[in-house]
DNA sequence: TAGTGTGAATTTCTTCACAGCG
DNA sequence: CGCTGTGAAGAAATTCACACTA
């Protein structure tokens, strides 16, 4: 029980391990060094048998009659995720969103660190955010095999998405995060993570019309 | 069966009828007027049996050996979701990201219509963007009197969300969507989305360490 | 014939309930 | 005593397979 090595969880599970991260985290700035799954499924609306699951399913290290010790978990967690390191983020397209990401100062302790930026504007190219010059999105391949970032982040306009991607994956990159507003193709072998606004709308509209 | 009113859709379903809904609007743009299940699941990386049960499970309208009328799936999804006509919004904070909103033209097309843009900063307020003013954030209250807006999108620096939040609550609206990076407490009828960079990149990153 | 619609089988996820331990 | 850890039960979602029909 309890193996260190990696054997697979579920996608589920992936998909709730940042969230009680992230109130861990939001707990810990409050001093409080020891949580129940009880206090933990309050914070993250997740049921209480389903966090303990969860935490046992990564080798979870809770205190019985007690709970469970916060850095503890933030740290299991983290390294579950493999964020003990932090990963390297590129952001491709500096409009709004593209900015809002270079400018975030709470990546850092989330674990993530971006490496460079790319624009397609000769007018933004150069230009300094957060102490990050600002590259031309031509020298993107030799950004990616200098910086070796681990993700990608792409927010240009929808015209040019498919095409930005498909030279990130040319250059090596696996991991993709988009906020297109359609679907976009990869290979297999590569993860697109896309955010569509829209949906998100759209899903909010429908809970919207049919409860609160 | 086939029932027009509404019997409470899953919401493992209702997350996927936006990604339908997407997919679509795509074929329909190249003039393509019949999709099999087969497609819709190639195009969506959905399985090809549960796309015809979701779709069934909305009354569909499929043709035997030949496919689903594009347009006529638009209208089924659209109507389910709520979007048969247009959802008002208001976006709260008009930094990068709320900027972003308020500049996105592709919302019309999905059946979204910003109404509404605030910010606390007053070198902010009174400016225009994509026709809108920007109002003060103390007026509030007044503009959700006035708008009625369905939804608020809320994009203000992370010490001040909870508190426009608890604004928004008070002024009757029950439909959220923020862009936070910790947890935000409403009250059991309000429906908040939150939306956490950080959780979508951990998210990569744990698929981006365990697999690609 | 090609592709929908759907019961039935299967897998996956959640909840329950409680033994066991600090 | 209180809370974790977990088998077992239950619910939900997905997949299978095929009858059926335009």
């Amino acid at each position: 029980m309890g193996n260190v090595v990696t054997e697979a969880i579920p996608a589920t599970i992936v998909a709730r391990l940042p969230i009680y991260l992230r109130a861990l985290l939001d707990v810990a700035m409050a001093d409080v060094t020891l949580v129940s799954s009880e206090r933990l499924a309050g914070l993250t609306g997740v049921g209480a048998a389903t966090v303990r699951k969860d935490l046992a399913s990564l080798g979870s290290t809770g205190i019985r009659g007690v709970g469970y010790d916060v850095r503890a978990l933030v740290d299991q967690i983290g390294r579950t995720l493999g964020l003990h390191r932090p990963s390297s983020i590129v952001v491709v397209g500096i409009g709004n969103i593209g900015r809002a990401l270079a400018q975030y100062t709470g990546f850092a302790e989330r674990g993530f660190r971006v490496v460079a930026l790319l624009d397609a504007d000769p007018e933004k190219v150069g230009t300094t955010i957060n102490g990050l010059v600002v590259r031309g999105i031509v020298e993107l391949s030799a950004v990616v095999a200098d910086t070796h970032p681990a993700i990608a982040v792409v927010a240009v306009p929808p015209d040019d998405a498919q095409e930005v991607v498909d030279a990130l994956v040319a250059s090596g990159l696996t991991s993709i995060l988009t906020f297109h507003p359609a679907p976009l193709s990869v290979p297999d072998h590569v993860l697109l993570r896309n955010l569509d606004l829209a949906v998100e709308l759209e899903i909010l509209a429908y809970m919207c019309s049919h409860a609160g």
